[in-house]
DNA sequence: TTGAAAGCGCTAACAT
DNA sequence: ATGTTAGCGCTTTCAA
C-alpha cells in the first residue's frame, strides 16, 4: 500500500501539473469513503458532526479544496454567470460591472466576463456561454450578433438583456425608466423656460436611446414644441462632443440638450464650454441619463436621471435565481425600474416647479 | 434502438434541464467512436479531413457544442484566468480590465472576475481560485488578504501582481515606471519654478503609492528642496477631496501637488477650482500619473505621467503564457513597462526645458 | 486514421 | 450516518 501511494505521489510530482489533493486522498486519510468527504462539503447532506470536523481538519491539512469544475459535470450546473459588456469607458458600465459581480459572489456565483469590441462579431463569446455551461448571461452590450440570444434561450441558458430590450419579448430584461426619465427631462426643461431642443443620440440601433428619445419628442410634442435637433454621439465621449459641435453651429443653435447618457452629456459640456465659450446653465442647458459620479462632479454638475443601477442589478440576480431555481423554462421577466430626476446646475432650473405635477 | 433513443430523449426532456448533445450523440449520428469527435475538435489531432467535415456538419445540425467543463476535468486545464480587482470606479482600472479580458480572449483564456469591497477579506475568491482551477491569477487590486498569494503558489496557480508589488520577490509582477515616471514630474516641476511641494498618497500599504512618493520626494531632496508636505487621499475621489483641502488650508499652502494618481489628481482639480477658486496651472500646479482619458479633458488637461496600460496588458498576459508553456514551476517575472511624461495645462510648465535631462 | 478503454474528481441514487 | 456504485462528457493512451 505504501509503495502504491508512493508511485501515486511520484508520477504527480513528474506529471505537468502538481495535483491538488482530491476528496479520495483526504478520504484515505480520514478513513472514510469519499462519498463521505464530498457529504461534508455538501451543506445539509446528512453527515454526523464529529466526521465532517475530522474530515474538515485533515482536508485543510492536506490543502484539499474541492474541485468545482469536477462538481459541475456532474450536478449540470457551473454556477457560472456570464456577463457580455461593451464599452467598459462608459462608468455607467464599469458601476454596474462593479456591483454586478459583488451581487453575484453574495449569490455564490462567479462571474465570467465576456468583452467585445464594435468591430469583431460576437460569436466566439457565444460559443463559449454554450461551452462553458453557463448558468445564465446578462447582456449589458448591443453588440451581440442577432441570432445570440435566441441561441442561448434554446440551450436552455437564461439571458437577461440588462439596460435594454431587443423587441423579443422572449427575452427576460432589466431597464431604467427610460420613457418616463426622458418626458420628465422635458418636462423640467420646458419649465425652465427652453424653446430650441435639441437630442443626442446613442447608438442607432439602441433600444434605450430610442426609448429616451420618443419619450423625449413625445412629452415636446404634446406641448407643442417642434422636434428637436437631432444628432448621433454613439454612446462615446468623442462621438458626443462632435455631435455637440455640430448642434451649435447649427443656424438655429438649441438653447437645450438632452443627452442620452451622461457620459455623452460630459462631452457636451466640456465642448460647450470649452470650445464656444458658453456658460452651460445659463446660455445652455445640458442633460444627461444615469446619473454616473462623474455628474455631481462641480465641473460637470449635471442635471440628470438617475438610474439606480443597485436596484437594476438586484433585479438581475432576483431574475437569475428565480430561473434557476424553477426548472420549467420559466416565463420570462421584464423589470423596469424607476429613477428620479436629480437637479444640479448644467440646466436653468424653472422659477416655479409644477414638474413633477406636469410629468404624466 | 429507436426505442432507447427515444427513452433517453423522453428523460431528458423530463429532466432538471435540457442537456445539449453530446460527443456521444454527434458519434452515433456519424457512425464513428466518441474519440474521433473528441478529435475532430481538438485541433492538430489526427484524424481525416473527410470524417472531420462530416462530424462538424452533424455537429452542427445537433447544435453541438463540446463541454469545456469536461474538457478542463480531463486536460487539467480551465483556461480560465482570475481578475481580481478592486476598485473600477478608478478609470485606469476598468480600462485595464476592458484591455485584459479583451487580450486574453484573443489568447484563447477566459476571464473569471473577481470583486471585492475594502471591508471584507478576500478568502471567499481565493478559495474560488483554486477550487476551480484557474490556470493564472491576475490582482488588479491591493486588499487580497496576505497569505493568499502564496497559497496559490503553493497550488501552482501562477499570481501576477498587477500595477503593484508586495515585496515577495516569488511573485511576478507588472508595474510601470513608478519611480522613473515620479523623478519625472518632480523634474517638471521643479523647472517650472515650483517651490512648495505636496503629495497625495493612494492607500498607505500600497506599493504603487510608495514607489511614486519615494521617487518624487528622492528627486526633490537630491535637487535641494525640503520633503513635500503630504496628504493621504486613499485612491478615492472623496479622499482626494478631502487631502486636498487640507493641504489647501496649511499655513505654507503649496504651489505644487502631485497625486498618486490620476484619479486623485481629477479630484484635486475640482477642489482647487471650485472651493478654493485657484486657476490651475497658474496659481497652483496639480500633477497625477496614469494618463486615464479624464486627464486628457479640457476640465482637467492633466499634466500627467502616463502609464501604457495596453503595454502592462500585453506583458501580464506574456508572462501567463509563459507560465502555462512551462510546466516546471517557471521562475518569476519582473516587468516594468515605461510610461512618459504627457504634459498638459494642470501645471505651470518650465520656461526651458531641461527635464529629461534632468531625470537621471 | 480510427476505436476501445481507462480515467479526470465529483455527485447522487441506492444500499446497508 | 456511511459505503458502494454508476455515471457526468471529455481527453488520452494503447491497439488495431
Amino acid at each position: 500500500m505504501m509503495a502504491m501511494d508512493d508511485a501515486v505521489r511520484m508520477e504527480r510530482a513528474i506529471g505537468s501539473r502538481i495535483a491538488l489533493a482530491t476528496a479520495v486522498d483526504v478520504a484515505h486519510a480520514a478513513g472514510v469513503s469519499q462519498a463521505t468527504v464530498s457529504r461534508a462539503f455538501t451543506p445539509g447532506s446528512s453527515i454526523s458532526e464529529a466526521t465532517r470536523d475530522r474530515i474538515f481538519r485533515i482536508a485543510e491539512q492536506l490543502g484539499y479544496q474541492p474541485n468545482l469544475i469536477a462538481r459541475s459535470l456532474t450536478s449540470g450546473r457551473s454556477n457560472l454567470v456570464g456577463i457580455g459588456i461593451e464599452n467598459l469607458r462608459n462608468p455607467f458600465f464599469s458601476e454596474t460591472l462593479e456591483a454586478m459581480s459583488l451581487e453575484l459572489a453574495k449569490a455564490g456565483l462567479r462571474s465570467m466576463l465576456f468583452t467585445t469590441r464594435d468591430d469583431e462579431t460576437a460569436d466566439t463569446p457565444v460559443q463559449d456561454v454554450l461551452r462553458y455551461r453557463l448558468d445564465a448571461l446578462v447582456l449589458v452590450s448591443a453588440t451581440f450578433s442577432s441570432g445570440f440570444a435566441s441561441q442561448c434561450q434554446a440551450a436552455r441558458v437564461p439571458v437577461i438583456l440588462y439596460n435594454r430590450t431587443n423587441g423579443d419579448e422572449r427575452i427576460s430584461s432589466v431597464t431604467g425608466d427610460n420613457v418616463f426619465g426622458a418626458r420628465a427631462l422635458a418636462a423640467f426643461l420646458i419649465a425652465g423656460g427652453h424653446r430650441r431642443f435639441a437630442f443626442i443620440a446613442g447608438l442607432e440601433d439602441s433600444s434605450t436611446s430610442r426609448a429616451r428619445e420618443s419619450g423625449f419628442n413625445a412629452y415636446l410634442s404634446e406641448h407643442g414644441f417642434a422636434a428637436p435637433l437631432r444628432a448621433t454621439g454613439d454612446f462615446t465621449y468623442e462621438g458626443a462632443a462632435a455631435a455637440t459641435r455640430r448642434l451649435l453651429l447649427s443656424p438655429d443653435r438649441p438653447d437645450a440638450i438632452f443627452c442620452a447618457n451622461d457620459h455623452m452629456a460630459t462631452a457636451a459640456i466640456d465642448i460647450a464650454q470649452f470650445e464656444f465659450g458658453l456658460e452651460v446653465g445659463r446660455e445652455l442647458s445640458i442633460v444627461g441619463f444615469d446619473d454616473i459620479q462623474a455628474a455631481s462632479r462641480p465641473c460637470y454638475s449635471l442635471t440628470t436621471f438617475a438610474q439606480r443601477a443597485d436596484l437594476m442589478v438586484r433585479a438581475t440576480i432576483d431574475i437569475i435565481r428565480g430561473l434557476r431555481a424553477n426548472d420549467a423554462p420559466a416565463a420570462p421577466v421584464h423589470r423596469i425600474i424607476n429613477g428620479e430626476l436629480v437637479i444640479r446646475t448644467s440646466a436653468r432650473r424653472p422659477t416655479r416647479s409644477a414638474i413633477t405635477a406636469s410629468t404624466t
